[in-house]
DNA sequence: CAACAGACGTA
DNA sequence: CGTACGTCTGTTGC
């Protein structure tokens, strides 16, 4: 793929010494101003900068990859142009630009002007019609032109020297649209597709077509009678309803070929010379991009593409400002003649010990303290991470004045002890990239990292808890803007040779250059942390409950491997069983677990009437589909067999599918599993586990509940404790909505439901009926999600006028949890975010889409973060504290699983009670709420005996 | 071979 | 037309 573009692109370049680059000004600000979220673009007084942005970014893009030697911006002018005089409704369902955009328009073309690019625009023409003329100018006086725009009507450019570059579906990805990709994609020649659009249409633009006709018939037609012209004059001959439509339209299309025709002979008053890329103005740059509050990041890369544009070193202030972090470190070697150990210590005396005094954080006042970057030391480990079987590769170290070493594994088992001196010292000034991972990699040397004072990938995760990189790269590339580079190739070529000869050295560039990558993240998330007053979630949350998450992915779960793999046969028979007795009543041996080939059975041969759809348009084949069409087809002998063999196929499979991958997982060294704890990927702040999930083991009913009778005491350890938290999120809702009745009704102590029942009834405790427990159960649980009531009528099997009338009821008795349920989806409209007790924040960039569907989506989301989020926040405290108190108080017993609302914890022999009662009093009081946090707790000798 | 869809397990 | 996840399997498309 490298090397293909590359030879087109110097193919291209040889064929033309000009090449022209034409710009939609419009369509890429809008592109930009949805592509990004408006919140994370905003200037301190309030004003919008995403397009601005945006656009800069996209213009570099394209001229870095396209490298016009001309350039030109076009631009719509306010008012109708000819076009509307054709067509009044023409662009009459485009929404009008949103309000924080407009403004940012003048501010794109001042931009344009520093840079020493010409915009144009012209009264009573369309920005295309500017594109077009430029494109042919640029075509006649011998170049090749790029048109970049998001239009289709610009495809009728297109030759063999104008090339349309496209926007895909991420506007990152432009497609080159030539004659033959046209030609591909639409089946007529670019002079043909305003035929084809006059034919079709054009939504967007407020144009009708012929109903019935699209692309393809279109097409059809077009190389059938040659063109518009051709179709129009036998337009008589067309058969059956599209012909029928084609004439009744005819006039329609006419007068759309005459509206999308482009203009392309317009005199705007410029020539190809005043297109010349020019070095820009780098003081209105400055000025402009001190207004935006843009970094010096986003200049020097902007420049970058602009001759003359490289910053030079000492160049400008803002340019050394940021030198430090992205500067290639020193790469010292350590002393050949000592051995690796004593050199390992000279060097961090001389580059670490001798800068950073032992404790640069203060533990107050921590959100007020912007870390001393200055003096913080880097370190970061490669290899591959699997808890209970990692690989640690190699190890950098980064001192604050920029010098750097590496050690290899070899060194590594030689230098632990020095390593582990300057942790313990230092580690209040150390910075990583995922504390978890790295004291993974480390105790492979026998190291424990303490808590640093900044970890990148956990502040990456509290800025942009939406944001997932799956590499250090990837979380550079994002943040930090940079290109991902490619691992693989090593920057100088005397390294290439490696790959042969030690496929498991580590090159030395990689981790050098990773560990410096560390740093440059380390500035850029660190004030961006301090700024949102996150600091002391980081330091005083996340960092500490990684630590706990290490111990717990270290130490692993205990399983019964004979009672897992007895399990998996059983649940292997019966699945078979129940696939036998399926392929009986459907008479052929298809498979059970295509959901195509079950569509085909079901709907098809069987001819069932099917219930809810799929969104690529089938009946769902689920669960409760196949339950629903079971009753509805009890007297049909064939179908209602097939229907519960399947459903006992499916739940059986999954079960032996499940407890398989518990067997795959175990470690064979300890007997455990160990999954890994993921701290990063939940964007409401929740831990989510992988490889194995052993936060998604069965609980529901009884056959599931088995496997957790496989989890049981490793050696040396008697039983398993199991503490779980009681409607923690109702018992949030309530103390945050501050709701009396609510806090009353958990202060009471009573059967919480029932107690609720009543109170939403008006009836006597006692008097309140099974199903009016649980309506109101349903109702109480669903509030957090953003339940309808539709869902809640749906779940509850009640019509909705019924659901409507609980909602009422349930919202008359607790009128302040609605209030402040209302609260939390127009404070996220207003700030763009929501935010926990603790100050994690989730953006919701959603709920300022114009789509109803997203936008809804976006507010139940809204409204169950801060809720879901603020339980995560309780928990992990509280993991903190009872890891702290087992420590503390000298036992053995230790936590192994964490399932969002429950501990499991090992308990080691004559522990039981005193365990029980450190977690429980950890759990109860992490936070003091004005509604008891209620844990109930449970010993067993499995998980599932541990059940209370 | 990767990406997607559908299904389903948990809190 | 309920939030948040991870995993398996089949299917599709590069």
């Amino acid at each position: 793929m490298v090397l293909s573009s590359h030879d087109s692109l110097t193919t291209e370049r040889a064929t033309a010494e000009h090449r022209l680059l034409v710009v939609d000004g419009h369509s890429l600000a809008f592109r930009a101003y949805f592509a990004l979220p408006a919140e994370n673009f905003t200037t301190s007084a309030g004003f919008a900068t995403n397009a601005v942005w945006g656009f800069a970014n996209m213009l570099t893009r394209v001229i870095l990859d396209e490298h016009p030697t001309h350039v030109a911006v076009a631009f719509d002018v306010k008012g109708g142009t000819f076009r509307n005089d054709l067509l009044p409704q023409y662009k009459g369902t485009r929404d009008a630009a949103p309000e924080d955009l407009l403004p940012q328009l003048p501010v794109i073309q001042d931009m344009l002007k520093a840079l020493g690019v010409t915009y144009i625009e012209k009264p009573g023409y369309e920005g295309d019609d500017v594109i077009a003329t430029l494109a042919t100018m640029g075509e006649k006086a011998g170049f090749d032109a790029l048109v970049l725009s998001g239009d289709r009507d610009a495809f009728q450019l297109i030759d063999d020297r104008i090339t349309v570059l496209y926007p895909g579906h991420h506007f990152k990805d432009l497609k080159h649209m030539t004659p033959e990709a046209v030609e591909e994609k639409y089946k007529v020649s670019p002079q043909k597709y305003p035929d084809l659009a006059a034919l079709r249409g054009e939504t967007a633009d407020n144009i009708p077509g012929v109903p019935g006709v699209g692309d393809g018939f279109a097409a059809k037609w077009i190389n059938q009678f040659g063109g518009l012209d051709g179709i129009i004059e036998h337009a008589d001959e067309i058969k059956g309803k599209k012909g029928d439509a084609l004439r009744e339209n005819i006039e329609q299309v006419k007068l759309n070929r005459k509206v999308n025709a482009l203009v392309r002979d317009l005199d705007l008053g410029v020539d190809m010379n005043d297109l010349v890329m020019s070095p820009p103005n780098l003081t209105a740059i400055d000025k402009l991009f001190a207004s935006l509050e843009f970094g010096p990041r986003t200049k020097t890369r902007l420049l970058k593409a602009f001759p003359g544009g490289i910053v030079e070193e000492g160049a400008g202030e803002e340019a050394v400002d940021e030198g430090p972090a992205l500067e290639d470190p020193i790469l010292d070697t350590l002393d050949g003649d000592a051995a690796v150990a004593t050199s390992l210590q000279q060097w961090i005396d001389t580059h670490i010990t001798a800068s950073i005094t032992p404790k640069t954080v203060p533990d107050d006042e921590l959100d007020d303290v912007v870390p001393a970057l200055e003096s913080s030391w880097f370190l970061h480990a490669e290899g591959d991470v699997h808890p209970g079987a990692t690989t640690l590769n190699a190890v950098a170290l980064l001192g604050p004045d920029n010098h750097a070493v590496m050690l290899t594994v070899a060194d590594m088992t030689a230098c632990g002890t020095v390593l582990q001196r300057l942790l313990d010292s230092r580690a209040g000034a150390c910075a990583l990239h995922g504390l978890k991972e790295q004291s993974h990699l480390l105790a492979k040397a026998g190291v424990r990292i303490p808590r640093p004072w900044f970890d990148t990938q956990l502040a990456g995760y509290l800025v942009e808890s939406d944001y997932h990189p799956d590499s250090l790269d990837a979380a550079a590339a994002h943040f930090l803007d940079l290109p991902i580079e490619d691992g693989d190739e090593p920057a100088q070529g005397e390294l290439a040779l490696d790959i042969d000869d030690e496929p498991e050295a580590v090159k030395p560039t990689s981790v050098i250059r990773h560990v410096a990558t560390v740093r440059a993240l380390a500035h850029e998330l660190a004030s961006k942390v301090v700024a949102r007053k996150q600091y002391s979630l980081l330091h005083t949350i996340e960092l500490p409950v990684s630590q706990v998450l290490f111990g717990m992915e270290s130490i692993g779960a205990a399983v019964d491997e004979g009672r897992l793999i007895a399990m998996r046969d059983r649940f292997a028979t019966e699945a078979r069983d129940a696939q036998e007795q399926a392929w009986d009543a459907a008479g052929k041996r298809i498979n059970l677990q295509s959901p195509k080939q079950l569509q085909a059975v079901l709907f098809d041969d069987m001819q069932l009437r099917g219930t809810r759809k799929t969104k690529s348009g089938g009946y769902t084949t689920d669960a409760a589909a196949l339950q629903e069409m079971a009753v509805r087809n009890v007297n049909n002998e064939r179908a209602s067999s097939f229907l519960v063999a399947l459903l006992r196929h499916r739940e059986t499979n999954k079960l032996k599918q499940i407890v398989q991958s518990l067997l795959d997982e175990v470690n064979h060294d300890d007997g455990r599993i160990h999954t890994t704890f993921e701290q990063t990927v939940a964007a409401t702040g929740r831990l989510s586990s992988a490889a194995p999930n052993l936060q998604n083991i069965p609980n529901r009913n009884a056959a599931g509940r088995e496997i957790r009778g496989a989890f049981v005491p490793g050696d040396g350890f008697v039983s398993l404790m199991s503490c779980d938290y009681s409607q923690v999120e109702l018992r949030i809702m309530a103390h945050l909505s501050g709701d009396e009745a609510l806090i009353e009704a958990f202060r009471s102590g009573a059967d919480f439901h029932r107690y609720v029942a009543s109170l939403v009834y008006q009836i006597p405790v006692d008097e309140i009926t099974g199903d009016q427990r649980s309506h109101v159960k349903a109702m109480s649980y669903g509030l957090a999600y953003g339940l309808s009531t539709y869902g809640l009528a749906q779940q509850l099997k009640i019509s909705p006028a019924e659901a409507d009338v609980l909602k009422d009821k349930y919202f008359a008795t607790f009128g302040k949890v609605h209030d402040y349920l209302e609260s939390l989806v127009s404070e996220a409209k207003r700030n763009g975010y929501t935010e926990t007790m603790f100050g994690r924040r989730r953006y919701f960039p959603g709920l300022k889409s114009t789509n109803r569907r997203v936008r809804d989506a976006a507010e139940r989301a809204a409204l169950n973060a801060p809720i879901q989020g603020t339980a995560a926040d309780i928990m992990k405290i509280a993991m903190i504290r009872a890891a702290e108190a087992l420590h503390d108080h000298g036992l053995s017993s230790r936590i192994i699983l964490q399932i969002h609302d429950e501990l499991v914890v090992e308990i080691a022999p004559n522990e039981a009670d005193t365990a029980t009662e450190l977690i429980r009093d950890a759990m109860e009081n992490a936070v003091h709420l004005d509604v008891p946090l209620d844990v109930s707790t449970g010993i067993g000798d499995d998980w599932q005996l541990a059940a209370h």
